[in-house]
RNA sequence: GAUCUCGUAGCUCAGCUGGUAGAGCAGCACACUUUUAAUGUGCGGGUCCUGGGUUCGAGCCCCAGCGAGAUCACCA
């Protein structure tokens, strides 16, 4: 229990002094509810019967009349609650006492009555009966907001946002919105797919290998199997198999978990949606993904043009497509195309890329690319054709065998979408599996691990395949204008919080304080046995009593012989 | 992991050169019957993130730690 604060310690007078008068602050029976407010707001008519739900939010008192607000989970209506309209006859305590001095801002109330408009405008709900739902013990922080829609006081501090998203959801306008939009954006997105006849499915999260990606994974441990497993960071193996089983589409909204750095783009696990679709290529995939993101975003915000901080982006297909050379080629006027591994380096060089000695051809024209092309890529844009080191999964080029038909979706500067025409050779496969090796050995700690198994599956036969992954994450970040990825997730991964262990209330006890005092003396200063015993006996008798004096406890004051008795 | 910045009341924030901790909102008390950031009067509310140090004296200076934010590295 941690130390209440007084306003804590109030409202919990509060709720014992409704028990006392026979009001349970938290009934079991539901409350069913006429509207939802928001829908009474839409088509507001005067002299309508409703019954509403929700938390009090503000209270304006002003003698025998008040105006409070209620919100629900859709909007926020005013309520007017009149003394003799509440409370019709000669007992006044309803308004009087429950309300006025009972409830406080954040408690779960039920309110029936009738709409009507008040002479500033404001529709409003006249207040013929009040139900307590639900007591909040805590003070919610009081966001305002003046005619100009300027806001005050707002809880922002994003580290108390995001440990406490039920806060933050409560009082901060447009949190909820986002993530109605996060799920808006999955639900539209896997609509899209089914329409389309491909399957959603379920892989495994805790996997024996950790395939499909170069990351660093969580690790742990089975007891029953005594063997490590990891925790997936992609599921694109297992889907392929899928298709090796005879699929013809297949998709997974997959939670992926990666042991790396945490910061506004990076959450250590986050959502990948991906699919894999048999007999297609990479040219059809492009198609179908730009689709996909027009039909997203038209469904989202009903036009494909999304405001994004100084930019608009427009989803609108289709999408230009550039190849990775050419990329390269427009943003620093060097064409690599015919170059070796030495004259990259050289490129790199002359643009100042920072590079090293484990870093193969592929890699070498992706750092020039992240570097220096990346960031240009405002509109959505497919960048294809990747090098072929970089690429362990995917097809060789039909036209040019030291590429990849590969191609990244570059929007607002940063990729949110990858897909293969996949690799379906298991000689290849395992060539370009055991080229990982190599480069593992050389250093490069984001090489592949071989998974036998799918190379088993491979060579059963795999169809012409292609496959897609997008970031869900970075989509939502992108269509809901947010810069940062906590702002996308419920609960972003946050360092534990540390809780204070509470003062030891036995230990009191056991020197002989009395029962009504011991949840006393922590908010009276004494956290602890030691605490107390180091001041004198008269200074705790003092103290203690006027702490019972200061808040008007109902217990019996200590006698100075009483407290010097706890100190043998 | 590195560097920089920040941590003061329930919330948002001041706090001078080191000299007894402040405001607004929220809370409590009183007044007020159509307000709307209601208003007026009065009153409470603090581990100044934690632990050391310097000093007659630390919210402020120094050291260490914890937490967060920004930049970078890694990654999506």
């Amino acid at each position: 229990m941690h130390i209440l604060s007084e306003q804590e310690r109030i409202r919990r007078e509060a709720l014992n002094e409704m028990r006392n008068m026979g009001i349970d602050p938290y009934p079991a029976a539901a409350y069913d509810v006429s509207h939802a407010i928001k829908s009474l707001l839409h088509d507001f008519e005067e002299g309508v019967e409703v019954k509403l739900s929700g938390r009090l939010m503000s209270r304006r008192i002003m003698g025998k009349a008040s105006f409070g607000e209620l919100l629900d989970s859709s909007g926020r209506i005013q309520a007017y609650f009149n003394r003799d309209e509440l409370c019709i006859g000669e007992d006044k305590t309803m308004y009087n006492t429950v309300f006025k001095k009972l409830l406080d801002i954040g408690d779960f109330i039920g309110i029936e009555g009738a709409t009507f408009t008040t002479q500033t405008g404001e529709p409003s709900v006249m207040v013929k009966s009040l139900t307590v739902l639900g007591k909040a013990l805590r003070p919610l922080p009081v966001v305002k907001k003046d005619e100009d829609g300027k806001v005050y006081d707002a809880f922002t501090d994003p580290e108390l946002r995001y440990r406490m998203r039920y806060v933050d959801l409560v009082v901060n306008e447009g949190v909820k919105e986002t993530f109605i939009a996060r799920t808006r954006i999955i639900q539209s997105m896997r609509e899209y797919f089914n329409n389309h006849g491909y399957l959603e499915v379920d892989t495994p999260v805790l996997q024996p290998i950790p395939g499909g990606a170069a990351a660093r994974p969580f690790v742990t441990h089975h007891n029953a199997l005594d063997i490590p497993l990891y925790l997936r960071i992609a599921n694109e193996l297992y889907l392929k198999r899928l298709i090796v089983g005879g699929f013809d589409g297949v998709y997974e909204f997959s939670r992926n978990f990666r042991n790396e750095g945490m910061d506004r783009t990076h959450n250590p696990e986050f959502t990948v949606m991906e699919i894999y679709v048999a007999y297609k290529d990479y040219h059809w995939m492009m198609a179908f993904t730009e689709q996909m993101l027009e039909k997203i975003a038209l469904d989202l915000h009903g036009t494909t043009k999304v405001p994004f901080g100084d930019h608009e982006i427009n989803f609108k297909a289709p999408f230009r497509r550039v190849t990775m050379l050419d990329a390269i080629k427009e943003h620093t006027g060097y064409d690599i195309s015919e170059m070796d591994e030495p004259g990259i380096r050289e490129v790199c060089r002359k643009l100042e890329v920072e590079v090293n000695e484990t870093m193969g051809k592929g890699k070498l024209i992706d750092e020039i690319f992240g570097e220096k092309c990346e960031g240009h890529f405002i509109q959505p844009t497919f960048i294809t054709d990747y090098p072929i080191e970089m690429s362990p999964l995917c097809k060789r080029h039909r036209d040019n065998p030291e590429l990849t038909e590969r191609f990244e979706l570059m929007v607002n500067g940063t990729e949110i979408a990858n897909a293969y025409t996949e690799l379906n050779d298991p000689i290849d496969q395992r060539e370009r599996f055991e080229e990982q090796v190599r480069l593992q050995e050389r250093g490069d700690d984001e090489a592949m691990y071989i998974d036998q198994d799918f190379l088993r599956a491979l060579e059963f036969g795999m169809p012409p395949t292609s496959g897609m992954g997008i970031g869900v994450d970075r989509l939502v970040m992108l269509l809901t204008g947010k810069t940062s990825i906590q702002e996308v997730l419920l609960f972003p991964q946050m360092r534990p919080e540390k809780w204070e262990t509470g003062p030891d209330l036995n230990s009191f006890k056991a020197l002989g304080v009395p029962e009504q005092w011991l949840e006393h003396l922590p908010a009276a200063g004494f956290t602890s046995k030691e605490e107390l015993l180091e001041a004198k006996p008269t200074a705790v008798h003092q103290k203690l009593n006027g702490f019972r004096k200061k808040n008007k406890l109902d217990i019996p004051a200590l006698l100075l012989e009483e407290v010097q008795a706890w100190y043998n």
